[in-house]
Formats: C-alpha cells, structure tokens, sequence
DNA sequence: GTTTTTATGGAATGATCGTTAAAAAATGGT
DNA sequence: ACCATTTTTTAACGATCATTCCATAAAAAC
C-alpha cells in the first residue's frame, strides 16, 4: 500500500556521507543535502527526520570505509607491506588536493569534543573496526615470524591507530613539498615494529 | 586626541581565543565572541573588523601556548623526563573533562581542510614552534648522551609532533576507562627513542 | 474507480547568522 | 568652552540557518 519512494536509499545515504566528509557537520547546511542527494526538503526531512540523524547515518556508512581499510591489512601480501601501502595511501593521497577531506572519523573526534556521546559513541565503534584490523595483521605478523613475537601487539595495535589520526592531521596541512617529510614519518611510525626501512 | 578605549585589549584577545578554542571557527558565533569579551558588537567589529579577522588574532596568540610547550621541553631536566611529562600532560588534561578543547591548533587543522592558505600558514607556524622546540630537546638529549647519536632527529622531531597530534585526537574521544590505555600508548611513541621505559 | 496512504517539492516558518549604520558619550587639543 | 576624533551602544540589516507545512502526485488496497 501506499506510494514507494523513488530515490536509491544508497545513493542518498552516499551524497550525505561525502557531503558530511568533505565539509564537517556546522558546515554543512541543509541545503547543501539538498542539492546533493537532489532529493526535497520536504522528502529528506520526512525520510531522515534531522541533521543530526543524518550525520549519525553517515558515520554508520563511513563503517564500510573503516572496514576496507581494515581489510587491505590483511591481504595475502606481507604484513610490513599491507602497513606501508596503508600509511602511504593516506599520507599521500591528499597530497596536491584541496579542499581535503581527511577521513571522516578523524574530523567528527575533532571537531564534536565529546559534546555528543552517540555521535562519540559512533566514532568509536569506527575507530575500533580497524583497530581490529591492524591487531589481526599484526598477529598475523607474529604466527609467519614478520614480527617481534616478544611485542605487545594489543597495544601496538592502539600505537598505530593514535599514529594515523596523527598522520592524517599532517597529511591535511601538508603541500606536495612535504612529501618526503611524510614518507620518512611512516618510516618512522614503523621503527617501532620493523627495524630496518621500507620494503 | 579622541576617547581612548575602555577595554584591555590582552584579556579581550584572550577570550576571544578562549572562545574559538573551546567551540571551533563554525560553532562560535559573533553573539559567542560578544558575551565572552563583554564588548559591545559595534566596539568589537570596529576594532577588529570581521570573524574571520578575529580567529586569525586567536591563531597569532596562540604561539605564546606552542612556544610554552616547546620551553617545558627544555627546562634543566633529562629530555626523557620532560618528553614523558608533556605528552602526559596532553593525554592526561582532558580526561573528564567535557566538553574537551583540546589543541586550537590540532582542532584548526583538520577543521579547515587547507581551504584557507592564511589560518593554514597559522597553523603551520604554530606546529613549526613546537617542532623546533622537539628539535631543541632532542639535540640536548644526544649532547649529554641520553640519546643515540646515530638517529636523525630532524626526522624524529617531525615523528613527535604527530604523535601528538595523534595522541590529542584519541584523548578527545577518550574517557577515565582509557587512560592506562592512553599511557602505554605514550610508552609506545616513546620507546622509538627510548628503549627502557616510563621513567 | 474510489479510497487510503505515503512521497514529493516548494513555499514559508521563526531564529539566528555575520555585519553595518547611526546616535550618544567621552576624551585630547586648542 | 568648544571642536575634532574615536569609542561605545543599540538597533537594524539582509542572508541564511534548520525545520515544518501543505497542496499535489502517485501507487497500493479494496
């Protein structure tokens, strides 16, 4: 019964994570939405309800972006080489854009100060997916004898998680004459686990 | 000639960065910056012009905090402790805190995605401050032997510097149940430099 | 084919946004 | 005492904010 929606939920769901992703949550208006899911006022207010709501769907998408990242950790390629291409990835793919975008969850902790606890809540519970990821790499690591199995590889897991966020707050001011500062930062950011350099 | 001003010009400024540091550029408002200094709108926007003006004032008197952060880090004491004491300090300030401030320059970098070449040179200076302050600690530490003079500390500066970007955006969305967490992670950051531990 | 139900798109809501205009007040110079 | 100059204060500006209302459209149920 009743009239069907005629929009994809999902492509909807995806105009408002990038719009979110790429301007923060004050920033973005509601008219912004508008024109990007095309959608009316009227329809997304009566399908979504608030801003709010719509920003807590969108960092419950971003999940699938924690993931992928999660993931690519833990290909069938050499632990050291899933860590390098993953930290290489995100230093230098901003590298020369503008404006950049960063990762979605690194500038919702920034920029809602644990004001709003589910929006914390979400950011959280994103940040621990790949958290995950890199422990499982990291175990991984251990059983083929890539690593140290003497490491404390929980907490190492948490070392270069707090090291991306770090990463990509220098990746976002950073020019491409940075880019060799970046690159030997990730060096750097590894010593901790592989002695010698990059693969 | 002409009616002097009635205000203090310091303690203005220094709520108005009080104010940008607790809520961020989009969230503060004029209303916010007039109740915080007490000034009449008028008298504010005729000294100081517009709002974005008045963040950019933020920003420049911000350097007195970064050039603090960079003196605790070369006071008469072994560099490992003063590194120890300050990245203590950061993750350690906030907790129960709410809502938490964190660093107005951390907060100001991925806030504004590189879209303002002004505030980003702002915050490059003040990241800058702070690095050569690192830089400085790191020398002092190779000159008395606490540190092996075999690491090239131009790169570890930078290192540094974004574990601590790092760590103050896992501080911000951290909570009391975090806070061994938060101090191995510091072991962690450390132990490039360091080998033994928390001292 | 009529009824019921929901989606749609645009106009309209009051509130607040950053900023400015204008009158009043206060000081220094003469 | 009076003028020149600048600050202060208050009101007001148009724009935009998030949100709601409503008339219309469309499909399912009967």
């Amino acid at each position: 019964m009743s009239r069907p929606r005629e929009f994809n939920e999902d492509r909807v769901l995806d105009s408002i994570m990038d719009t979110f992703w790429k301007s923060g949550y004050e920033q973005t208006s509601a008219q912004d939405l508008v024109e990007a899911t095309k959608l009316g006022r009227g329809s997304l207010y009566g399908a979504y309800g608030s801003k709010e709501k719509l920003f807590k769907l969108a960092l419950t998408r971003y999940k699938n972006h924690s993931r992928a990242c999660a993931e690519k950790l833990n290909q069938k390629l050499p632990v050291k080489k899933c860590l390098y291409d993953l930290l290489h990835e995100i230093a230098l793919s901003e590298i020369e854009v503008s404006p950049k975008r960063g990762c979605l969850v690194t500038n919702t902790a920034v920029e809602f100060s644990g004001q709003n606890s589910e929006i914390n809540e979400l950011v959280r519970t994103n940040l621990r997916i790949l958290k995950q990821g890199i422990y499982h790499a990291l175990l991984r690591g251990q059983e083929n004898g890539e690593i140290d199995s003497k490491l404390n590889i929980i907490q190492i897991s948490l070392y270069i998680l707090s090291s991306i966020q770090g990463l990509r707050v220098m990746a976002k001011i950073s020019t491409s004459e940075d880019t060799a500062d970046l690159l030997s930062l990730i060096d750097n950011i590894l010593s901790v686990i592989f002695k010698d350099k990059n693969p």
